[in-house]
DNA sequence: CTCAATAACTTAGTATTCTAAGCATAAGCC
DNA sequence: GGCTTATGCTTAGAATACTAAGTTATTGAG
């Protein structure tokens, strides 16, 4: 294991090896190959990988702001607008504002996107277990629990948010 | 184990508790949360994220075509258009044509590009280091073989190509 | 109570990536 | 040789996501 502590340049072809295994490489290709998968299902329903994300959560928790789903979902709000934006126009979601907080957006499913979980939500099922297809259940958790591991890892190190200052100096 | 063959819908109840944990979603966050650590220190020295995939293959292989460019990065071929552009733009590779097949275009790294990988390679370890900081070296490994399976059985999926189409019906 | 700070959302502009469709060159078949 | 197909690159247009900066509404400090 390489200790954070070393700084020193080391020769590059130190890394070279370790490129095809980096785990944001690695993550970059199996978001990409499941999200790519699982849009060719919904796209049949006319939802795209995009908006099934809002879906997804929204099916979850109905009646959310636009701020708590943006949270939620793991995106920024400038994205939720323009997702909102298409779901709206697509007749999948309402957004209602009240006089309690007149900034406040809330977000409802409407009958039809409710209905469309009974299609999509499977399609999401089978396209994990096509990615998991040979693998224990164990195997399955151990990757779960490793790949939040790494999520924990990463967003307690983007709080600190001066990481690689050392490396530019 | 869900079984495959099992194409009968279930109550959606079933999978609302399964989303958190989908492989989809963790490794997105996982992808995204790595890309921006790292984006932070490659800024420093003007090279994008996107950028940054390119350079990476080429640090190995220098003098390769375009085609051969996508294909180890894992994109298709304009988007390596677009970023090869930025990329002649900002002096970090040329392009050359030979007579001996006038279709192809072959990509070589400037000296200062070649110069760029003892900064950046380190960023790469560095982040990939907090990434896995509390792993063993065990499960480092681990985790890196269950995503290439995962990787293994999706592209094989995708090949196929027919997958969802039962649901659809 | 007033003014500054904060919060929720929006807009504008950019980057990354894709699919679909096109162009030029090369290879293969009769 | 000439036509069809395949290969390599490009263009066009769209979706997804970001940062930075703006608007409006609420909160809170003095």
């Amino acid at each position: 294991m390489l200790a954070k502590k070393n700084k020193a340049y080391r020769h590059p072809a130190e890394y070279y090896t370790d490129l095809e295994n980096s785990i944001g490489y690695l993550s970059r290709i199996v978001f990409r190959s499941f999200s790519r998968l699982l849009e060719r299902g919904t796209l049949t329903q006319d939802v795209s990988a995009g908006q099934w994300r809002f879906l997804r959560q929204l099916w979850r928790e109905d009646g959310i702001t636009q701020r708590e789903l943006s949270e939620r979902v793991g995106m920024r709000e400038p994205t939720t607008v323009v997702a909102l934006k298409g779901l709206e126009k697509a007749g999948l979601i309402t957004r209602t504002k009240t006089d309690a907080d007149r900034r406040k957006t809330f977000i409802y499913l409407t009958p039809h996107a409710k209905k469309l979980e009974l299609v999509l939500a499977p399609m999401n099922a089978e396209v994990h277990e096509i990615a998991t297809q040979g693998m224990t259940d164990a195997e399955v958790e151990q990757l779960q629990s490793l790949l939040r591991r790494v999520i924990d890892n990463l967003s307690d190190e983007t709080r600190k948010l001066s990481v690689l200052s050392d490396i530019k100096a």
